[in-house]
DNA sequence: AGATTTTTTGCAAACGTTTTCATAAAAATA
DNA sequence: TATTTTTATGAAAACGTTTGCAAAAAATCT
């Protein structure tokens, strides 16, 4: 029993069925309040009895926008791109937006073809995360003269337009908050700084902080990991089985605090008794884990709502203009993990 | 200094600067070995030259397929969902396919609204989770004759096709490990089941297994929360601290699981010592936390993947057919979080 | 070389919309 | 009532593609 599909209703159907012209049916659909009282009623009727629904396609080829906008995360296994994208999808539900969405699956690489697969399918604009991209990517964006946002970094002299954080100003703050505290060893485990710029300037921020107070870590007590927790533990584990070993540990993000701490437990350490260690984004379980992580609380909600907003209106502005930048700001949530710095007992 | 937006080349663009016909550019996007190579050549050149883009909107009004597919999820803050896209996408990927993604954002009766959406833009399929919808959206679709597939879940008996995991089966594993170990004071901890069929599939299992071994616990051994640590940890701490306490707990997925332990460890209890606790679903850091979890791995990544082979031939069927389900396989990964029972010390 | 088959190409119609323009109807003004 | 202005409507062109059909060109066969 199989059945072939069957022909949609149009917007002839419609016309022909409510006894009037297809540009009014048009019209009714795009600009109600323009026609007349008693042709609407006829139209809404016949609509709805044919299960009509309306096809955008089509409608763009006529120079309407599509309404929808693209965006390409790095990877969405980072949960925090999860809170972000509801955040933008929450947003541009008011304004009648659709989203879609495409992944880089951790190969910047893959960036281009999202990007052209958008523009072939004809979205109103295009959001991308971060500011370092493939400049095939850059150029093609820019040959098309189409609304684009880079956000989650915050960068005042970027080339095109951001919403976001200030990632270094997030890593001097973090790490200024272990050096308020008294410590003086003090470690740090990046995130992998190759292609990603928000891990480097977390780094930068930090290591600024740190050289400003003559506190610059060896070499072996700056470490990177990637970006899940079994690597991090393991390299967690490594630097704090060191026969020197930090009294505190700056981590590049949550992901990495987790495993720090997880990794310092299973070294039979107390945190933050015997250490200190301090995240950067609050993650989901950050506050319910033991001891509850210090960290820094980035409103990923937040910048997608504000970045969604900043789409509706480049698309609207209609011509291209100097790009702006917003920042989005952080807050501190200090809460267990971190101590003031005593000698280490030996 | 703005600058309006500039006309795009186009398909007759590109055929006259090839001096050839319109027609014969599509055919070269489209079947490319058809075309001679002397034209072939010269359109090529002249598409890089114009930057030229086609035009896929425009394309489906001959009825062409669009390559796009409309997902729409319950909430992305549901790590779990990320890969289960990221699976997807990766798949997608390689049948040019582009995904569009709504989240329901926690109100089911979002999912009308975004399906009508996916529906305007004229997607190809729609991907939906679970079984559990909106009568509307479900006969909107049926009108329609769009392919749809329901997964994550699976449900032999349901209308349309799904791909995904017996929760009933899974939830029935849980408890009979804890049943296997020699616990018989067994508490539960499920998600929400109100509007949520993976939930109360996975408690119809527990329970049936509790009641086959007469175990069945008593009602405030029977606890319900929301899909969060913080609500999950109170339940838990809630659970734990009553007089008398079960020997183990059976977590309606790993964000419960992880609450549990917490709420354990806060209160002084040592897992698995005191109390063996068991998860579901093998979130990220459930092998790396301390005690490291017991708990269900779902192929999340699997799901996707073969979610998207479905939906692909559901596509180039063309016709109806009757639904399939597709079983995912899931695997115990058993590890400190669970141990046998032993009388509990006073 | 001529006849036949196969492959490649171009013309023009079609797809489901929106929109310009002209016109008819209605309302407002004189 | 006659005139002007406003509003609502419809006919037809346009948007950027694909595709059915037929003609032209190339390849294959006697």
């Amino acid at each position: 029993m199989s059945e072939s599909r069957k022909k949609q209703a149009t917007i002839n159907d419609v016309a022909r069925l409510a006894k009037t012209s297809v540009s009014t049916v048009s019209r009714y659909f795009n600009t109600p309040d323009i026609v007349g009282k008693r042709i609407a009623s006829r139209i809404e009727e016949a609509a709805t009895s044919l299960h009509y629904i309306r096809n955008r396609r089509a409608a763009t080829t006529r120079g309407h926008l599509s309404g929808t906008i693209g965006m390409v995360v790095p990877t969405l296994e980072n949960s925090i791109f999860a809170e972000l994208i509801e955040g933008l999808i929450a947003q541009l539900r008011q304004s009648k937006q659709t989203i879609l969405i495409s992944s880089n699956l951790n190969d910047v690489g893959n960036e281009k073809d999202a990007v052209r697969a958008f523009v072939e399918q004809g979205v109103d604009g295009i959001i991308l995360i971060g500011t370092e991209h493939d400049s095939a990517v850059l150029k093609l964006l820019q040959s098309r003269q189409l609304p684009v946002l880079c956000i989650w970094n915050y960068a005042d002299d970027f080339m095109i337009d951001t919403v976001g954080i200030d990632n270094a100003e997030i890593g001097y703050r973090a790490a200024s908050h272990l050096v308020e505290l008294g410590h003086r060893e003090i470690g740090c485990i990046f995130g992998l700084s190759g292609t990603n710029d928000r891990a480097s300037s977390r780094k930068i921020g930090i290591l600024r902080c740190l050289e400003e107070q003559e506190l610059t870590p060896p070499a072996h007590w700056q470490l990177e990991t990637a970006y899940d927790l079994r690597s991090a533990k393991t390299i967690a584990h490594n630097l704090l089985s060191q026969p020197e070993r930090p009294s505190a540990v700056v981590c590049g993000n949550d992901v990495i605090a987790f495993a720090t701490i997880w990794a310092a437990q299973s070294l039979g350490l107390t945190v933050p008794t015997d250490i200190s260690i301090m995240g950067i984004g609050d993650f989901q379980g950050a506050a319910e884990m033991n001891p509850a992580l210090s960290t820094i609380r980035i409103p990923a909600h937040t910048v997608g709502r504000l970045s969604a907003n900043r789409m509706m209106e480049l698309i609207e502005a209609e011509t291209t203009q100097a790009p702006r930048h917003l920042k989005v700001d952080f807050e501190m949530r200090i809460r267990q993990s971190t101590a003031p710095y005593r000698a280490i007992k030996k």
